[in-house]
DNA sequence: TCTGAAAGGGTTGATGG
DNA sequence: CCATCAACCCTTTCAGA
């Protein structure tokens, strides 16, 4: 994987806030002419630098109002269980989000849902389906101050 | 804001995993032709439905090693202490969410970093800025199981 | 609200600096 | 690694159903 320039950097930066530009557009951003900066832009797919390009839609006008956080502990912490609980979050279409994360809880898992109900459903599956042992708490937002994919690149 | 029907829904779904795609391509999958298919989108953005489109970076790529997800405690809930808190937070450029959320904690933070050294530097930001009664607890993330913006629609 | 066709503009690949 | 140019494809607009 090569480096970075400062003109893949660019690229990269406009690239995360209108995913999409015009490659003629976007060439002029950067001061290249479209061929090397329509190559650049195909070497940072190939390489994964870029890993897809995506839009971004409201949640409301999709009847997503709801949006939570749920700390799931898991005691025995065997491999076996782990993969289990995790094979179990991949296969719910509503988590966004799963992470395995140190300090006082083992995964960390974002979701959206139409609402209360849809919650309390996914709750009640999550935990008939994890281990006896396993404890939850969850953490329901009020109010989404920021929401972003964007990384800053200087 | 108007309903949104069958196609549209299909629409959105093919957008949100392929953010790129040119409209003749997207026509065809939705059985429309380029132009109701154009207007179709365009009214989508227009209304709000779609919020933008982004380019997705590998964080690894970019030398954002680091994920951490921070709980912000504020003793003190007076309107004025939770709008300098946000303040504070949404200058951040690492923070990528913040969500204000019930339950035992006030703020949930996430933020994306170089390394550790980055993310203690941040932390002792923080609480340098932060009213002396706020308290805090961080998760440092191992392994990232899943991460999405995309909404099921169906 | 759709189809189809035409004009304008973007993308891609060959060629050369 | 870059610019230019030409061929091709996509997008946009407009007439007509």
């Amino acid at each position: 994987m090569r480096e970075l320039d400062r003109t893949d950097l660019n690229i990269l930066d406009i690239l995360q806030k209108d995913g999409r530009i015009a490659i003629t557009e976007l060439a002029a951003k950067v001061n290249l002419s479209t061929t090397p900066c329509s190559e650049r832009v195909k070497r940072m797919e190939r390489e994964g630098v870029i890993e897809g390009y995506y839009a971004r839609l409201n949640p409301k006008a999709v009847k997503k109002e709801l949006l939570v956080f749920l700390e799931i502990n898991l005691s025995a912490k065997s491999g076996d269980v782990f993969d289990k609980v995790r094979r179990e979050l991949l296969q719910i279409p509503e988590v966004l989000e799963c992470h395995l994360v140190s300090g006082e809880f083992d995964y960390l898992v974002k979701a959206r849902l139409p609402e209360m109900r849809a919650y309390r459903k996914l709750l009640g599956e999550l935990l008939k389906r994890l281990p006896a042992s396993a404890t939850s708490r969850s953490y329901i937002v009020m109010e989404e101050v920021k929401e972003s994919l964007y990384l800053s690149l200087t």
